[in-house]
DNA sequence: ATCCATAATTATGAATTCAAAATTCAGTTT
DNA sequence: AAACTGAATTTTGAATTCATAATTATGGAT
């Protein structure tokens, strides 16, 4: 038996958006988990794990399937999205439509300090990858990047739209499971980014993100 | 007293989803009705009202907040989202990005059926151009084009994402009160797109599009 | 009269209860 | 043994109840 929540600090926020979140990870774990790609969301067991009621689990899976994680079936409960190949395709193909116009902007709008902010983390980036073994950390620096470039971009529903695309993307393992190379690879291309930006060059700059996550679609082919 | 949702038929869809739609409907009517944005949404008076419980309306009502629809404060309730200046830029802006990317991919890759059922559909908004007073049918057939665009382009999460947008462009009223010799204006673009969607030429078809809802941007500021 | 403190009211967030639909299981029949 | 029927169980969807935070109202002090 949980104790509600072990995390229940002083409420900063309601209980659904928190529970949500535990959903999002819990989900995201994937494999090694029960709740990987077309499995059904038990409810009960659930809302019993957390020590909450349904209620605000309710809320939360709703939450969820706005964001397109998770799917309803009339009368027949919640399941875990299962994203087929098309539906990958579609998701990258928008995320490069959206991310090249948020480049775009950035190109043409972001301050210097701006700029430097992506700069560092590019350097962060690099030096990550130097220091090999530490993938995960280069994963959260790569994220960190593209959320900061839209954050520049300054565009709060383009943000909120990549955010949940990229939910959606995180949904199929394979983008965490990068074939050979293709850090060195991702990294040249954020080099390039960086270039296309510093330049002041939106063309260049759309042109340079649009290839690289259309790269990054490859490497999760 | 209501009875209970008199449009209760033999349940075809969950009653947050119904609901969902009647207060999308409410929102949308604006003036002359108290939700219009920035109103304070009172879920005792709503839930009485439409005859149901609270329960199934905050559903709802977060339903609607994913949509950007309604924009939830803590533990003070839901308010009709206020769109100020710059969010009308930026998701005529989104739009703009999402629909010409439609259109590019429109015009490489749909049958001669799918553009004849374009083509239909601008021959009917035409006829309702010219017969005018008909302003009301002008606009759902002008977004019924603009809705199989998008399923012709055939990409789920791009379709969704361009409603929500176009739910939140009609919490701005002013989108409906177009300047005198919109509608000819309109119609004349929209037939630049079908001449570009028609001879193929995605590139074309794309800077028809941008430069259609760019230009229903300046009529509705 | 104004400002502050405190009580009463109201509204939100969450738990619980209830109803109905879907699934599972058992029993019977062929 | 397989298949169909119908009861029992499970699970979803919705209503109701409850607790607590926020607001409003009331009354007292300056």
């Amino acid at each position: 038996m949980n104790a509600p929540l072990s995390h229940a600090r002083l409420k900063p926020r309601p209980l659904y958006e928190e529970v949500a979140e535990l959903l999002r990870q819990r989900i995201f774990a994937g494999k090694a988990n029960d709740m990987e790609p077309g499995a059904w969301i038990d409810e009960l067991k659930l809302a019993e794990e957390y020590g909450i009621s349904r209620t605000p689990l309710r809320e939360a899976i709703k939450v969820l399937a706005a964001e397109g994680l998770v799917t309803m079936k009339m009368r027949r409960g919640a399941y875990v999205t299962e994203v087929n190949a098309k539906d990958l395709r579609d998701v990258f193909h928008l995320m490069a439509v959206l991310e090249a116009d948020a480049a775009g902007t950035v190109a043409s709008t972001a301050t210097a300090e701006q700029l430097q902010e992506l700069e560092a983390l590019h350097q962060q980036l690099e030096k990550a990858a130097r220091d090999r073994k530490d993938h995960l950390k280069f994963f959260q620096l790569n994220e960190a990047f593209h959320v900061k470039l839209l954050e520049i971009a300054n565009n709060r529903w383009a943000g909120q739209m990549v955010a949940d695309l990229r939910k959606v993307m995180k949904l199929n393992r394979a983008q965490s499971l990068l074939k050979a190379g293709r850090i060195e690879e991702s990294l040249a291309e954020h080099a390039a980014i960086m270039a296309a930006l510093t330049s002041r060059n939106a063309e260049a700059a759309q042109a340079a993100m649009r290839a690289h996550i259309e790269s990054g679609q490859e490497a999760a082919a």
